[in-house]
DNA sequence: TATCCTATCATTAGCGT
DNA sequence: AACGCTAATGATAGGAT
């Protein structure tokens, strides 16, 4: 390395698929031998026994085993321990005992899967409907002229809401705390403040207007 | 923690088998899931699909499976045929196995249900951090008249940086086309559409903090 | 394509809660 | 038993070869 540019070394990188098909190569070659590396860690440390099947991006089969993929596989899928560890007839016991078991914790297992995933993704849906709905929560600085033009029609609208509202709610409540407001206009809450400074809202205080009237 | 005594940190272990059980299955646990976690990220990285089966020192299967253990094993069966067992019998075995296929999709479903919930759990936390947050986006209805004055006394602070602003861009930008609002409040633009550059206006406007209490 | 290098990021060992 | 914490170790992104 003649040139004295310094290596940048690692890099944060976001966990979503690699668009460069090169450089996705080169980092699923990497990550496979560290996950092989791991799991092989963790046989020795633990005395456990791990079957790892991986296809390649080009659809190849890698495979990790201890002590070999396919008596983990055959075990897995007959749930029937390896020749040599002796728990077969636990295994057995709970076979012939509990096939009416595992199928109602199956069928409660799924149901609570479906309800869990359904939750989530309503929860999701409604996050990006909300990212979509309430842009104008980005910080000013980002709004363009259209959305600043937007918001403060939005915000028209809102005031004579505000206006409405407050003015009820004055008319059935007259005896409930402040806040104040601070030369900042950073809000100091005061908890034992008796009356309302304000009796009612005038709809003029949103006026807002244009100098180039363009609006 | 009265006494002195601080953490060390991580110390370097050597891979061998680790005597003490209860350790060895404190390490099996934060390493397993560190090995999924490191398979999930390979598959969203690269777009792969990757199974894991592990039995735990108690002799209890875990796995993981992006997107099902069951078809990967499958596949990998099907295109590695091995001498000795032979890909016909374990696909077999594994077909009428059923008291292996419930076990399997029940472990499956509890790593499933596991990191759904998990999900679940963050999206919920944030929801509500968010709601502590931005209790201002309630409708107007629900609002009690000291948020409802906290709303306008921040709306007329964000109504003078909104004006000043938009008279910036205007100033600035006058061969901008200008958007058009509508009766009803829709806006329709202008073929031509610039970014308008944005100073410094103060995006909290709506950063209202309390000295005293809650609302 | 796989391996080496290095600065940085990520994982986790050993504690405490 | 699961979770938080901290600091040291381990893994790896980006480059070069």
């Amino acid at each position: 390395m003649a040139k004295g540019k310094l290596t940048l070394g690692r890099q944060k990188i976001p966990i979503v698929k690699i668009p460069m098909k090169s450089h996705l190569q080169v980092t699923f070659s990497k990550r496979r031998s560290g996950l092989f590396k791991k799991a092989s860690e963790i046989c020795t440390l633990c005395g456990v026994e791990i079957a790892i099947i991986v296809f390649s991006p080009a659809d190849k089969a890698f495979s990790f085993g201890h002590r070999d993929v396919e008596s983990i596989i055959d075990r897995f899928l007959t749930r029937n321990p390896a020749p040599g560890y002796g728990a077969r007839h636990l295994v057995e016991a709970h076979r012939n005992a509990s096939v009416g078991d595992l199928n109602m914790q199956l069928t409660q297992l799924q149901n609570q899967l479906e309800m869990e995933k359904k939750r989530g993704e309503e929860i999701d849906q409604a996050r990006k409907l909300r990212q979509r709905q309430f842009w104008w929560e980005s910080p000013i600085d980002e709004l363009g002229l259209q959305q600043l033009q937007l918001l403060m029609v939005s915000m028209e609208e809102l005031k004579k809401n505000v206006t409405k509202q407050a003015n009820k709610i004055l008319m059935g409540h007259n005896s409930m705390a402040s806040p104040i407001v601070g030369a900042n206009g950073v809000m100091y809450y005061d908890a034992f403040e008796k009356k309302p400074e304000i009796q009612a809202i005038s709809p003029n205080a949103f006026n807002i207007h244009f100098n180039h009237g363009h609006l």
